[in-house]
DNA sequence: ATGATATTTGCAACATACGCAAAGATAAGG
DNA sequence: CCTTATCTTTGCGTATGTTGCAAATATCAT
């Protein structure tokens, strides 16, 4: 119940020597200083200074708390100093959580930099493919492929979210390669899904939206399995960039229908970093996303580079 | 600037895990918790609890800052039980402060039965007999014989200050005994002086106030050796019954002129305990005072048991 | 003795904290 | 799927506490 103003005031009169003299270092009236000091006589039930109108002295309850309690005002500075220091420059642990695939592939490469640049952070990565609540984990950020549901948590667009149909040159050159949408029906499509039931793709191009009902030899509810099985020259994948971007610019896989897009259950919604919308937002967690902001760019390095009209306008 | 309030709801909330859970505990709204703790927040500069309307969660500066704050916050209520532990029974270093002669007959005798009673209790004698500023010496009681001076402090009678004639059986059988208070001009009187000139005594009888102008082949500024040199027979002094009493009762001194009554310069002040005038008087200090008002009583052990008209209204 | 300065107390103005009510949000249950 | 209950937060009026000024009292230095 006892303020912490007495206590330093306290204090401040010890080391002082005077309640006027505490008053006119702080900028307070004498008697502002006299009563906080009673009222915190009273609180601790004993007489802590002995005044006289020229001098002051300890009782020696006086002196017992000014000892214990001087040496706890400074620790408290100290506490209150170290989680303010803690926000000047980004230290500590950092929880980072994510989907396993796009983890793997674009968050820890990306790791290395962003640790040289910080190097009183420490990352602890957590790759879960459910959606997990991030305070409940005890994650300071997540990145999100896809919808966003948290409506709490304030959503920073790391990159696009874009699809393509693509395929490896020997499944290619074994089935040919598909010129419209329609052809797909035709050709062994590699499906992921996590539902029974059949499956559709909605590819939007300079003839409209085509909805292909697709289907094959292969479903899997694991799109690495639906990579590996692209890469294996086993049929078609619709695959996000960022998985099959690097391998397509390196001639594993091959792009096909590059001048549609794929429309997908939901809206486009793009990858984001994901943080809880306090007021203070910790330097760590803005540095993060700062960094995967600049690291991606308007155009991520797993995308194309613009040639012709392939994947045009991935933002939308 | 930051309250002790505002953390005691932290770590309150931190421990209930709903500030509506801290509210109900103490009896406050939940709204204040809330606002009581984003202030905290916005004192120390970072977020320290992710909330979601349904859990709490703490931020890594908040799980830093508990650590430390709640530690603190035990050793500064410990301070606090401290100092008011102190209070609830006599313990800690006693300063008394009183004169020497006083001191060593009947402060020092009085010590073991305290000390025995109050086991906690150290006691740190001074003995002077030039008046010194208790605060200055940093005494937390004075014995004081004579006039008082110090108006800020407190007195608490103690004993009277009765002063006798006395001399030794030797000399009084050689110089006689007088009767009458003109007879001490013709006797040895030793001088208890801190000035030169001449001395009166003024002794107040039946026959009204006699000023007697009296003088002899001693005269010093120390009551000890006035004492002394009666014990030797030199002469007739007029002595504190404090100092003499006991020695009166075994009859090494004689008490002469016992209806008269000696008035000294000043009032008939008595022997006191001085002690600060502060609202919280320390029980030790309490403690000592009762003790010794208990033990002199109202007729001291040292004054004569009333016998005949001998030493009559000691009070007054 | 006189002056300067110190603490304390009364009083009015100000700031802050409080509770209540309402809004927004989330987890549990029908 | 929708309802219910609970939790946090914000706005607002009220109450409590704090502050500064002035006056009273007391002490030290000149």
């Amino acid at each position: 119940m006892n303020s912490l103003n007495a206590i330093r005031l306290f204090t401040a009169s010890v080391d002082a020597g005077s309640f006027s003299e505490v008053g006119r270092q702080l900028g307070l009236a004498p008697s502002s200083v006299s009563r906080q000091i009673a009222a915190l006589e009273d609180s601790v039930g004993a007489q802590l200074i002995h005044r006289t109108t020229r001098k002051l002295s300890l009782t020696e309850a006086g002196r017992l708390y000014f000892e214990r309690v001087s040496r706890i005002l400074a620790e408290l500075d100290e506490a209150s100093a170290a989680v303010s220091h803690l926000e000047e420059s980004p230290r500590g642990v950092l929880h980072v959580n994510g989907p396993t695939a796009f983890g793997v592939r674009h968050v820890v490469p990306a790791l290395p930099d962003f640790l040289a640049r910080y190097p009183e952070v420490r990352i602890e990565l957590t790759l879960t493919d459910n959606f997990v609540d991030l305070l409940e984990v005890g994650a300071d950020v997540a990145v999100r492929v896809g919808e966003l549901e948290d409506s709490s948590l304030m959503a920073r667009r790391l990159a696009p979210n874009r699809r393509t149909l693509c395929a490896s040159p020997g499944y290619l050159a074994r089935a040919g390669t598909p010129e419209r949408p329609q052809d797909l029906e035709a050709h062994n499509c590699l499906i992921y899904t996590r539902h029974h039931g059949n499956v559709h793709w909605n590819l939007g191009g300079p003839d409209g939206l085509a909805e292909v009902r697709v289907g094959g030899n292969l479903r899997t509810n694991n799109t690495e399995a639906v990579h590996a099985a692209a890469l294996g020259g086993l049929g078609i994948a619709l695959l996000p960039s960022w998985l099959v971007g690097q391998e397509v610019q390196s001639g594993r896989l091959r792009e096909v229908l590059a001048g549609y897009r794929a429309a997908p259950g939901a809206l486009d919604t793009g990858i984001h970093a994901l943080y809880p919308a306090d007021r203070h937002l910790s330097t760590k967690v803005r540095a993060f996303v700062d960094f995967l902001v600049e690291r991606y760019g308007p155009r991520p390095y797993w995308e194309d580079p613009p040639e012709g009209a392939a994947g045009a306008s991935p933002a939308g």
